[in-house]
DNA sequence: TTCCTACTTTGTATTAATTACAAACTAATT
DNA sequence: AATTAGTTTGTAATTAATACAAAGTAGGAA
């Protein structure tokens, strides 16, 4: 689902979960940036406005909310974790040359494989290459 | 494809890539151990064989051989990547009970997605959930 | 409103996978 | 056998992420 930050901070008080500002802003961030951002740029983001914003908080909430499968995460990067905050299940597009993540829907079943006594709880899907704006600067040159 | 050790070796000796001791000993480990080694547990295997090794070689080799394609990386587990002889496109499953990961066929042809104007040049795609040997044990408890 | 307490935040220290680097070594050719 | 470009090795550095304990706070109780 892709929730707005009032259906999402109503699921955090339907199951008591403490309503900080910190998560708040967290949250807040997700749904505005739809980037896919790293912990760090979310900690630079919103050290501006809450400066007494810690990372491991950063992680704290990240970790927590994805164990509530609020958000999602995402680890196309072998480096650094990505988060999402819509969670529904869909891929992700990784360009080489720019580096941008895009979203990409799977509209095909994938459970048809030889799966067939596994219990499958999360589908995964990263594709990387070049995106459309990389190849054509790549073409125009 | 899934090479044997030797038509990994014609390949490097093909490209001209210098064909040492420890090259020849990691291939040879991932080509008879297809349960997914961590560095850690390829090191820790061949450094009886071969005292004198260096965890570092076998990062500069798997790293090397990634790049030349010869095998593939896997990330499943966000900290310790994970190594792979068999480098056709194909899925992994991990199951969250045991660690275990099971390969598995993408029999379906996952491109036609929203990517129209994306140039893929890779597919990766993880499952995770429960194994048929883990629910059987859950069943029987 | 004030108090209380369990939960949260924060900063620092630690962990652990990976990379950087330079000196010693060696495969493959001359 | 000599040469050399490429490789291995060990140590040090990097970096994302976690552990932990002290200080702080949300939200209910009195």
């Amino acid at each position: 689902m892709n929730k707005s930050l009032d259906e999402l901070v109503n699921e955090l008080k339907k199951k008591n979960i403490r309503l900080t500002h910190q998560r708040l802003k967290v949250l807040e961030y997700l749904t505005n940036n739809k980037n896919h951002p790293t912990v760090d740029q979310i900690y630079r983001a919103l050290k501006e406005e809450v400066p007494s914003l810690s990372k491991t908080t950063i992680y704290n909430t990240l970790n927590y909310l994805s164990e509530l499968k609020l958000i999602q995460v995402i680890t196309i990067e072998d480096k650094e974790a990505r988060f999402d905050a819509d969670t529904k299940t869909h891929g992700h597009f990784k360009c080489k040359s720019c580096g941008e993540i895009y979203d990409f829907d799977i509209d095909i079943d994938l459970s048809t494989n030889n799966l067939e006594n596994f219990k499958i709880e999360e589908k995964i899907v990263y594709f990387k290459g070049v995106c459309p704006r990389c190849l054509s600067k790549i073409n125009n040159n």
